[in-house]
DNA sequence: TATGAATGAGAATTCATTCAT
DNA sequence: AATGAATGAATTCTCATTCAT
């Protein structure tokens, strides 16, 4: 619009760079040493920069694992209900739920880590509720998929539904612990397998 | 119950009961609160006495998480090389091993948590140098495990050994964030559904 | 009441004693440097133990003010209450409330001048509440008073009512700004005086 | 108003209106929110502007406290010299400064409000020196003046010399607490009913 | 055995100030 | 003139640990 514009937006989009840059970081530090035991200092270090600049872009801690964690369930979530309206039976939405998921561990694995393993303390905050709204509506989703999927004769019947749940919501996503991206296998490879594994087992069958 | 037989041994094992509940007690906080986010405060509070009496019982922090996690692991060990002695097939001595692990959830879950959620950062310390150690056996374990299953016929071969090796590690332990003693299923229900899980898989084939 | 009496209680009484030295020496420091100026590492200088110390006593250094000033103005205002319900004259309560204020700053002189300079400032936060209500129940009790007065023909009528509540008001809380407990005048004396000023003025008349 | 007469004094005169204007600003935070507990960020966004943007016009916080005062100084003083070279009674004298007094706190209300709450801490330092000096000469002033007033039979022997000086000085200055300009009453007028109180006494006299 | 008062190192956070643009 | 990103010292507060009782 005015002359201005270019710059404006230039300086905008820089800050705001800036700060994903920053969440990166802080994201990379708080997966690796445990978001408790991270201390400023240390995100700060990894960025370069000292503990107190990091407060020009971040009002607290607590906020840049707040910004971690909304962006990464936004965009799963995203993700998710694309696959949701799709339209598909209960075995092929299982299906790209699980490629989905995997897709989400190699763009957003610190973020992963981090909300596998802080989850549950960070939620006790009030500006963390969305954690549990997040951890409630997945578990209304698989629960809902499984049902489905049995119903259709897709999935077994005579296992513990709760236990089935918990195996298949566990299964993807302790895979960010231990993913790296560029490594042997793709997320899409992992996800295939994994799939293979959860849904035609270990063991050696005839069908197989 | 009976009267103690004497009085230096009454002592002794008084003070090693004493021991022993605090660091239940630890265990539980440090589970369900993170290591680094417990204060010794929050430990006293929940054993009923003030943060510096504990100091009476352990020389730190550190030492209370040293005596929990290497107690587990000294008994999870032992029940392990039950099995592996027992000259069993691939299949059967995981599905033994399956059955010990949630035996061992069952019986020292809060330990199994902190093991999950805190070895990583934990093993940085020298005096927890076991914690490496006992994460290697246990990768040695179980590929040796998997790579005999796979030559004797019973595990699929189509799929990654690593994969599959970070598949059942994963799936068993991570049981110990939900499980809770006494629940509906018992611990050995539990292994049960977990084998036929991983090793037939969710779906429905003609040979279930 | 168990033999046990004597040592609890002498351990609860000294626990409330250091507490109360230590507010007076916050209270001295807060009084003598300005709240926001004073830093917890000078009030535990000039208490002889290092900072963190004081947090064994006290939560935050607003829980200090907080406890400063509130012990102040329950005392004032018991003190106050006393006078107001003697069922005085207008005059007489006036004189009454004067000695009474005049006794406040000798006794808690450094409360009165943190009182003066700060109570604006901390009122903004919720747990001051009181202060406001403290300010709003001086207002009305003095203009109460001053109305009552001029009723009964004690005060004059022909000033502005505000404006003489503020200055017998401040008139008389500003003292603390000089007051020294010991001084050659003794409290009751300067109230004796600052009665004669704002009854008499200060002017020679030939009713002096 | 005019345009610019010429670039340079035009330039040097938008830049002293300028400052002019921030250190109004500035002097209504310090007055508001108590010097120490203001922050450059909360005066430069009083102004409109970045924290880092008032560096532009003064070279501390400090110094723009150090100007406020000053100013402020400068000018009562200058109205107290007038008055006092006048050649007039005590009284009469004492009714002029008064009358001057709270002019000052109309023009410059926040400047007295810091001054009050803060030259004691402030002249601790250096620069600050004025402050002390002021002080003084304030107290000399005040002290010959009475003396006089009581010599020539205006003001009462019967009370402290010092207790009617401090009772004089807080009573005028105190009122810079709660002015505002266009309020119900001028300042003139409110400098009347003061000095009606201090001379006259607020009692029903029979010579009132 | 446990208490309670303290220590002291280090945490998160604040903020006056600087400076390239 | 003003911006925005940083600096770095200081501040409040936390917490593992000690120790006399």
């Amino acid at each position: 619009m005015s002359p201005r514009r270019r710059d404006t937006e230039g300086t905008a989009a820089a800050r705001a760079e800036r700060r994903a840059e920053l969440l990166a970081t802080a994201a990379e530090v708080f997966a690796s040493q445990g978001y408790a035991a991270t201390t400023i200092r240390k995100v700060a270090d990894a960025a370069g920069i000292l503990g107190g600049s990091l407060y020009y872009h971040f009002d607290s801690k607590e906020s840049m694992a707040d910004e971690i964690l909304s962006t990464f369930l936004d965009e799963m979530w995203a993700a998710y209900d694309r696959v949701l309206q799709a339209g598909l039976g209960a075995r092929e939405t299982m299906e790209a739920i699980v490629v989905e998921s995997f897709r989400c561990i190699d763009r957003h694995r610190p973020a992963v880590v981090i909300y596998q393993n802080e989850s549950k303390h960070l939620a006790a905050g009030e500006r963390f509720a969305y954690l549990l709204d997040s951890h409630r509506r997945f578990e209304s989703m698989w629960t809902a998929l499984l049902e489905r999927g049995v119903a259709e004769g897709a999935f077994r019947a005579d296992l513990d539904r709760g236990l089935i749940y918990r195996f298949v919501r566990d299964t993807v996503w302790v895979a960010a612990g231990w993913y790296r991206t560029g490594g042997r296998l793709s997320a899409d490879d992992i996800a295939k397998q994994y799939l293979a594994m959860v849904l035609e087992g270990i063991q050696v069958t005839e069908a197989t």
